[in-house]
DNA sequence: TACCAGGTGGAGT
DNA sequence: ACTCCACATGGT
């Protein structure tokens, strides 16, 4: 942990577009709720994190639901400001376009989370950070990617004394031995993450190409790569691209469906076409919806 | 101990 | 095309 000094001093962030106001339960599941997965709790309304070269504090008034940010002081206030900003808000999106009206449960779930809402986060580490989570519970692909960062990752900044480092790039992962991954408690996921370094090494312009493309392209290029299936490739793009229309089935979403929409039995394949079909070209956010209130309702029971 | 975790890919029907 | 299961690792 590093001294305040250390920090530029709390500044106010305009509110973020088309939201409510925070409540703290909904910036929690915002920043640890499984959609990224570099924030760590400070305190109460605060966490610490980042995302690409960025670090930051993030404070929410509980009252008024305003955002405070600090960034460490060798950073430029206004550009991680910015950054910040665009992070926060995410990919246009229009809840009232949901079948909210028709659909009980889905506004049971959005009046359970009011206002939350999909990040933008960095293409590339998105990538990185799904392909580690393959059956991993979110503390551990926490920790794996904690252990990436250290070990393998750069400063930031000249002069950022804070100790926080970036996730290394796909650049630099593909120098790094497999069983260096390995050793970062990646298990089988280190042969992946190999896989996809090397070939992103070998095609520079993919990645950046991928993340250009139109939905159903990207999502295909997205398959060719180890350890990217259905799940995870929607992931990326509903994370890392703003692709509202990606609807990822993993295990709670087949329980959701199952428990809430009596779609017993269904394997996740016809759950992903449900989803697409009923709750439409936002069906990511819907999804997100979903995600954070069957995960609250099984906190709640054990 | 057995089972599960924001799954995927290969082998065998 | 579908089902089954190994794949590392850590937690309950």
């Amino acid at each position: 942990m590093s001294a305040d000094a250390d920090w530029h001093p709390w500044s106010a962030l305009p509110p973020l577009p088309r939201g409510r106001p925070l409540t703290p339960a909904v910036f929690a599941e915002l920043l640890d709720g499984g959609q990224a997965f570099r924030w760590n709790r400070l305190d109460e309304h605060t966490f610490e994190g980042g995302w690409g070269a960025h670090h930051v504090r993030l404070r929410l008034d509980p009252e008024s639901g305003a955002l405070r940010f600090q960034c460490p002081a060798q950073a430029s206030l206004s550009v991680v400001g910015d950054a910040l900003a665009d992070y926060l808000a995410g990919p246009p999106a229009d809840e009232d376009a949901l079948p909210w009206r028709s659909d009980s449960h889905l506004a049971h779930c959005m009046e359970a989370f009011p206002g939350l809402r999909i990040l933008r986060q960095p293409f590339g580490e998105t990538l990185l950070g799904f392909v580690c989570s393959a059956t991993k519970q979110i503390v551990q692909i926490k920790r794996m990617l904690e252990l990436l960062a250290a070990r393998h990752g750069r400063p930031p900044v000249a002069g950022d004394e804070t100790g926080w480092r970036p996730l290394p790039t796909w650049e630099e992962l593909a120098l790094v031995p497999e069983e260096s991954l390995r050793a970062c408690g990646l298990g089988f996921r280190a042969s992946h993450v190999a896989g996809i370094a090397r070939r992103l090494a070998a095609e520079p312009d993919w990645l950046s190409a991928t993340e250009r493309a139109p939905y159903a392209e990207a999502k295909a290029r997205l398959l060719e790569l180890p350890g990217v299936g259905e799940k995870i490739a929607d992931c990326v793009l509903l994370f890392g691209a703003g692709r509202l229309e990606a609807f990822p089935v993993d295990t709670w979403i087949v329980k959701a469906m199952e428990r809430r929409y009596g779609l017993v039995g269904w394997k996740p394949a016809q759950v992903a076409h449900f989803g697409r079909v009923h709750f439409g070209a936002q069906a990511g956010l819907a999804q997100q919806y979903l995600f954070a209130h069957e995960r609250a309702a099984a906190r709640r029971v054990t």
